[in-house]
DNA sequence: GCCAACGTTGGC
DNA sequence: GCCAACGTTGGC
């Protein structure tokens, strides 16, 4: 079946790609998105399908790695917990409103590929997440666009060897 | 349905 | 901390 590839962002103080890597077989569920665009994005994603991890909001915002879809769309439990910094009186276990994901920690890059370097690459200027006002948490990447993150981090890798 | 006010995101 | 670019809320 046909892969697809996505984008997925974090905040790395918040949630980081080396905190995916701590977790009990570097899995865990993506709790939080709320937003309905980001979560019907979500809906959409197939187990084996891989994201480019993206930290945001921090010193250098960029992709660190891939990670790998392993469980499809499922209710967000937090939307409905009170203690939840993703709490949501309108969604209820018999009603949800929000979903999430699991995914798994699958490769590191040797070398982040920063936000600034992707706005270099003449052939990824249409990915979304360099559109601007583009703030979604989780969006898609075209195979293409995927393919060449992934040899951009290869050449990365090859020169620092 | 309109739209002003407000909240959030996230690069810088 | 600033601020642009959103999305959401709620009065009307």
């Amino acid at each position: 079946m046909q892969k697809n590839y996505w984008l997925m962002k974090t905040e790395p103080t918040v949630f980081s790609f080396d905190d995916l890597k701590a977790k009990p077989e570097a899995t865990d569920h993506w709790e939080g998105v709320r937003n309905y665009q980001a979560r019907n994005y979500m809906r959409e994603m197939k187990k084996g399908d891989l994201a480019l991890f993206y930290h945001s909001n921090c010193e250098l915002p960029g992709i660190v790695g891939i990670a790998e879809i392993v469980r499809t769309s499922y209710p967000d439990h937090t939307s409905w917990d009170k203690s939840s910094r993703y709490y949501d009186p309108k969604s209820t276990p018999q009603n949800p409103r929000w979903f999430m994901v699991d995914v798994r920690w699958k490769k590191q890059f040797e070398n982040i590929i920063s936000l600034t370097q992707l706005k270099d690459i003449p052939a990824l200027q249409q990915m979304k997440v360099l559109q601007k006002g583009q703030r979604l948490s989780v969006m898609p990447v075209t195979q293409d666009e995927f393919k060449k993150v992934l040899k951009l981090a290869g050449t990365t890798y090859s020169r620092k060897t």
